[in-house]
DNA sequence: AGGGTTATATACCGCTCGTTATGAAAACCG
DNA sequence: CGGTTTTCATAACGAGCGGTATATAACCCT
């Protein structure tokens, strides 16, 4: 049981920064998926060794896992706030906007981490694949519930159908990582915002 | 110069059927990816060894390519008869529900062949994902065009954006995909196309 | 100063990858 | 039948993979 920075650490200090670490395999694995991904990749980012990068994160599996933690922390956020607006449109927009600023941001590698890493690979990679998909579903279950409280609120029609929204607009913002980093620039995402920002009714 | 079938070959025989060894080649790269297929698992879906296979087709990219053929000529003409529509909107129903019909199909993998191949893995795998990316891009201009007729023609608004609602539907078609391969079940891509159909307008 | 503890650097492990060299087997021709 | 050509089966290649054993270096405590 041992508190963050607590005491002076017993033996050798490290070297390096944990979080700094991190944030460069993070890097690695958005822009090249878990498999795609070598140790190699990661410890030359990260300016440490293996065994560092073992003592230090456990094994590749789990410095993925806190990559992802860090990425939903750090590049998710948007999706929490965007369900605090007020209607649904809003929370909508808000959701096609946010998407949108991530793949303009160009200091990131472009499309999704969870889109990339959600794709069947190697058998290797199956819990990977069931860890992204796992927090994914947390999330398509709070947009359904935001949606479901709008059409409580009459924000929505009682014939709107909040499951069916939800997956309308993940599927928008799946494409959006998609086509980000399949080569849209970003006036194509706009477009594709804009168009989807249109459809939707009662502005 | 040869012609397919012509005459008799002259050495040994092949002891297997070139047609039925790529489809279960296609499977293979379909429900893991170009590099989540090994060559194992390959010529044991193929049932043939190796070098019967690098005989018959090249190596393993050029096996993909003339799977991928094979994916967009039986899998993707939906594609090409859903531009046949006679409206805009019977356009973008049509690609809807064939995107859904491919992810109902039960003897085919989950997930879209492109979709999966698209997203960078490797860098060895860059020629295929360039390859993967040329295809759609021509799948996209085909789409723009068709709803640039359509709006010559006044069956879409005169300020209806075609790039627009050619990155609106590819979107939702690879949220379906997408969604498809992660677990969604069916009837939550059927609510995703209902959703989709009444977000268009001019029904 | 000296023992205990932890991080570092180097080198290596077994395994799988895509690809190919090798030789035997099966068809045709003459 | 021998000669030619093509395919088959076995086994191996070098390279890269994720992960680790070993030994050295840097810190704390007494």
């Amino acid at each position: 049981m041992k508190t963050a920075a607590c005491t002076v650490a017993k033996g050798r200090p490290r070297e390096f920064d944990v979080d700094e670490a991190l944030t460069a395999a993070l890097r690695i694995f958005w822009s090249k998926g878990y498999e795609g991904a070598s140790l190699t990749d990661l410890t030359e980012a990260m300016g440490i060794t293996r065994p560092s990068l073992y003592a230090a994160f456990g094994n590749k599996e789990a410095l993925f896992c806190k990559a992802l933690d860090l990425y939903e922390r750090e590049k998710l956020c948007y999706i929490g706030r965007a369900l605090e607006a007020p209607t649904a449109r809003g929370v909508a927009e808000a959701l096609l906007r946010g998407a949108l600023e991530r793949q303009r941001d160009t200091s990131d590698p472009k499309g999704c981490m969870g889109v990339i890493n959600s794709v069947a690979c190697g058998v290797e990679a199956e819990s990977i694949r069931e860890e992204v998909l796992k927090r994914g579903e947390s999330a398509k279950r709070a947009i359904v519930a935001r949606f479901e409280r709008a059409r409580t609120e009459g924000d929505l029609p009682g014939t709107a159908d909040p499951e069916g929204l939800t997956a309308y607009i993940i599927a928008l913002i799946q494409g959006i990582a998609l086509q980000g980093g399949s080569g849209a620039t970003c006036a194509d995402l706009e477009r594709l915002v804009q168009t989807s920002l249109a459809m939707w009714p009662a502005r």
